[in-house]
DNA sequence: GTGCAGAATGAAAACGGTTTCAGTTGCAGC
DNA sequence: GCTGCAACTGAAACCGTTTTCATTCTGCAC
């Protein structure tokens, strides 16, 4: 139908030289219609406006981004968009980006170093006007390319200083002491945790740590055996909890990095016949709506996903405006406590 | 530290022009070792792809597009990413996407007419090689428009004829029914439903229809008091249901247009005391993977998403490559039988 | 020594806009 | 009638690539 047929030319995709002839003027006319209408005279406008509108005319970005040296463009790069946390930030990115005319470009890494890498080549190809990273742990190669090629950037989900650029987070090692203290508090000593790869997820890693230190304060040792890095899956986090609930000594309580494999190992627990929280307690993290659902409700930490996204858009939009880079700001995280904590079990 | 201070050249953003004078080679041939380094030297190459090294040059995407008149980008509108249905399909075309060498630019609608249009238009801007919409029901004038923009375009989550354009769908309608048939099978004769607005989501619009065609088909009165178009929400499907219970006559059955009403619904049920199935059935629509952590679980249709996604993405880059629109696909769905319907109770 | 193929390179013309700078009007004021 | 100014318009340079076409250089066959 709309194949390379001989189309009259005046029905085929216009350029800005084609409607500045067809409206008997010339380009710079046409591009002051479009950019600066209130130095063109009305009737000439009008005549402009009507070819514009007639030919379907949509102004080159490309061409328009060479000249400008601004594309109106922000990369954003995100481990995955199915876990519905990372859709939390992206959604608030994206309307802050809208809002103010830019247009969003998506890189998903699905947690490999190598793909994000690759990917942030091609946003700087792009050229995008920003970007937005997701965590730590890159080289600093790549940090290096960035302010090489000029490219504001902020990093979301981490705090550190392994680049001199902005981020907006929340303290994932403060998380993860806040989730154990909660379980000490209640007082149990023998306290699993289930949670991402600390050896590709940094914010992992943390949590992993602000775990090992708390038992350690606590007096209580280490045991490797219920320690379970898993991917961010229901399934896993069920798995997880099948092993420690048929392992010698089972937990009493068990702290999950994120709220899927909490989720999961919810799940596990209640089909096996226990009593959550008289007979294990499970605390999650993130605070996805689905928490809520579940019986009894999970406890969790709230982490401020769509308020980071929100700063840190812009913040971004600051940088590139101002040409000078914002400083980093922590957003607080929340321990919401429902019913899956309770007080540690007699022996 | 990065500012606009008196950095020398050399340690500023390149071009290709800079990297050809420092290599003391020519434009062409700078582009040749970026593009068909068989054509050059060895030694040249060697020379040129150092101080493309050296300088982090990255070549200037809108350029490329001009002379090229390709971007490589695809262009995705969808009406918002927290449902995590979209983001399913979002994330197979992104895969596709990546692994084509296309970037995807994401546009979220948020189920506004308006928006999606302004942003359409705006990606037309940015001359993506090619669309992906969510659902009909926009106007003819935008089609037209990409019709004459030239602009090759697949339709996802809708089979339609509105536009003479490929669509890679399930039939909602066809669905809705087997949800239907699937309750009435079970002998409910009072059956609600929860959905999206029909006036903004034609999605919705047309698994109401199925739903207002089995009753008639079955020859059951169509009351409007048990119909309620809500937001895509926990919170409305929970209300929704609560309304419904506090009726008149309560249904036996409710059909939920999406698993997040469903679940919604569902809780308010079992914080009723009702027993599910036992007093009343629910059946839910998207089969996300939180169907599965309910008790009971979910019964459900279960939607292609990933499926759609992929294919349509696949259908896209198709179009673009050999300038020929392919065909619709129409992608079946699956009755998904978990433990919220039974039989209908004796009255 | 000459001719010639082939490899390597460069000069310059696009691509489609924005912007600067220089006209060309029309008209008020003298 | 002339000047000056404001309002409007156009010509041309430029943004950073790709690509075509021409040129130079080498080595080899005759």
């Amino acid at each position: 139908m709309s194949g390379p047929r001989g189309e009259s030319a005046s029905q085929r995709r216009a350029t800005m030289r084609e409607i500045a002839e067809e409206a008997g003027v010339s380009l710079a006319t046409v591009s002051r219609v479009l950019n600066q209408p209130d130095l063109v005279a009305r009737a000439t406008l009008e005549a402009v406006e009507a070819v514009i509108k007639r030919r379907h005319f949509v102004s080159h970005g490309a061409a328009m981004s060479m000249v400008s040296n601004r594309s109106m463009t922000i990369g954003l790069i995100i481990p995955t968009i199915t876990n519905s946390i990372y859709a939390s930030s992206t959604q608030a990115i994206q309307n802050v980006a809208q809002q103010a005319g830019y247009t969003v470009l998506l890189g998903v890494s699905d947690f490999d170093g190598r793909s994000e890498e690759k990917l942030i080549r091609q946003l700087l190809g792009r050229r995008v006007d920003g970007l937005i990273l997701t965590g730590g742990g890159r080289s600093a190669d790549i940090y290096e390319m960035l302010r090489h090629n000029d490219v504001p950037h902020v990093l979301t989900w981490k705090l550190t200083d392994e680049a001199a650029c902005p981020c907006v987070s929340f303290d994932n090692y403060r998380a993860g002491e806040i989730a154990m203290q909660h379980l000490l508090d209640l007082g149990h000593r023998r306290i699993g945790l289930v949670c991402g790869r600390s050896a590709v997820n940094d914010r992992a890693r943390e949590r992993r740590r602000a775990y090992e230190d708390a038992l350690r304060r606590a007096g209580i040792a280490f045991d490797p055996d219920l320690v379970f890095e898993r991917d961010f899956d229901f399934i896993e986090g069920r798995a997880a909890m099948h092993h420690m609930l048929n392992g010698t000594e089972p937990p009493s309580a068990v702290f999950c990095a994120n709220d899927i494999q909490a989720i999961g190992a919810l799940t596990e627990c209640l089909d096996a016949g226990l009593r959550v929280p008289g007979d294990i307690s499970i605390i999650g993290f993130d605070d996805l709506p689905v928490t809520q659902y579940m019986r009894p409700q999970l406890t969790t930490v709230r982490v401020p996903a769509k308020r980071m996204g929100h700063l840190a858009a812009k913040k971004l939009l600051e940088w590139i405006a101002t040409r000078q880079a914002p400083g980093s700001a922590e957003l607080p995280v929340e321990l919401i406590v429902r019913g899956t904590t309770g007080v540690a079990p007699q022996r």
